[in-house]
DNA sequence: CCCCGGTTCAAACAGTTGTTTGACATTTCA
DNA sequence: TGAAATGTCAAACAACTGTTTGAACCGGGG
């Protein structure tokens, strides 16, 4: 009753390397929801195939084991990761570095309070970050590190060129750590202020407060003398 | 051969309600090691006994069930924590602003970048951000909350009383993401800079960092126009 | 027609999980 | 000493885990 014979696609021979992509497909979409919903170990393949109307021994048919089944999974949230990342990034280099920044602010904001089925593969990737496994690797060096040195360049646009390459990447992770945190305190911010934890309908609000946070810093710190005062109390 | 006759105290005797507190004692603090390097889930109640050195059925009997042992350690991290924080939050009211932030974000860095047995708990309550039981309501409303509210009334003090309050909380919130920041993405951090990743050796300098940074942003903010000129392009 | 590669299925597999059981040990109080 | 409370233990429990099995199904090509 959950599955009505489920679409079949014709070009599936059984002579053709791949075989009908639907239960495959299937497997991903529901793989997705339950690791993100109760991550990699308290995901159960049975919840998985239920979810995707397919039996249990799909998984290891279609993927060899749960381990690559999440695998594969990764790499979709890495691929749609970078898709919504890379335009944002290789747009407009010419533009001022704080409306850069902004722009990188708002793309990353916009993945953190996703809502619906947009959420999984961020919430996939926050606990990825808590607790890796052996795929984090690629995400980092796919996605997560060219985001960084983005962020990097524009940062080093707003302070000049004085400030020590070091300083520029605690500065950066100083701006990229106010969006990851609401995405990763999202329970306890619900439990300190319930009722408005920032959703999607914030986006623009938080856009703005991030920025202008940030880039009050960035010119604050980028005036010599001023790191020193800032210091001393 | 792992536990060699236990100290038993004299005064547990059979009319008392509490029994001997060597192997409970045992439990918890075996329990806080597993819970914290797997998660609940994935900690197995026979792990926690064998690193205890006592037997599997001591879950049942000191504390009922693998949840409320749970909620035991979780408790005993609040305390922790609490006694950390609250000594840093009351004295010394009469101080500057900008010393009394300084003073906020040492503390609480040195229970994040914490190593050895003191990081257990703050590495528990990484994981019940992102993945909240039940217990989670208690160390908000006991730990978290007075945190919370303490850096909104130093930040106060520093932007001056004509920022609304919802401002004033965004900006605590932009405060303590950039020491959270440290715990949650340490797994990626130490992918994207190997061998660099900041740990209790780097306390002072991340807090000058963060310190100069948030003042930075505070004072630039709190100057009457600048937010709108940081939002223009 | 029948066979064949690809796919699905119910059933079973071996292993691990949290928890319980009943016997045994120890201590305390009468 | 005897009885009762308190704690510990090896063993077993039922439930669940990921994975495998062998039979069934299905569409086309011989």
């Amino acid at each position: 009753m959950r599955r009505q014979a489920v679409q079949r696609t014709k070009e599936s021979g059984p002579g053709g390397p791949r075989g009908p992509v639907a239960t495959r497909a299937q497997l991903l979409d529901a793989a997705a929801v339950v690791f993100a919903s109760r991550g990699f170990h308290d995901a159960t393949v049975r919840e998985i195939c239920r979810a995707a109307g397919a039996n249990v021994a799909a998984v290891s048919y279609h993927f060899g084991d749960k381990g690559r089944l999440y695998s594969a999974v990764l790499r979709e949230t890495g691929r749609r990761a970078a898709l919504i990342a890379a335009p944002v990034r290789d747009a407009a280099p010419a533009n001022p570095p704080a409306k850069r920044l902004g722009a990188f602010v708002r793309s990353m904001l916009s993945m953190i309070l996703a809502e619906g089925p947009a959420s999984l593969h961020g919430q996939i990737l926050a606990r990825e970050m808590i607790d890796p496994t052996a795929a984090l690797d690629q995400v980092v060096a796919e996605f997560m590190r060219p985001q960084a040195e983005h962020l990097q360049g524009v940062v080093r646009e707003l302070v000049g060129p004085k400030v020590p390459a070091a300083d520029v990447r605690r500065l950066a992770l100083s701006v990229v750590s106010q969006i990851l945190f609401y995405k990763h305190c999202r329970p306890v911010l619900e439990r300190l202020y319930p009722g408005e934890c920032p959703g999607a309908a914030q986006l623009d609000e938080l856009t703005r407060h991030i920025t202008a946070f940030s880039l009050a810093a960035l010119r604050g710190l980028a005036r010599p003398g001023s790191k020193r005062r800032a210091l001393e109390p």
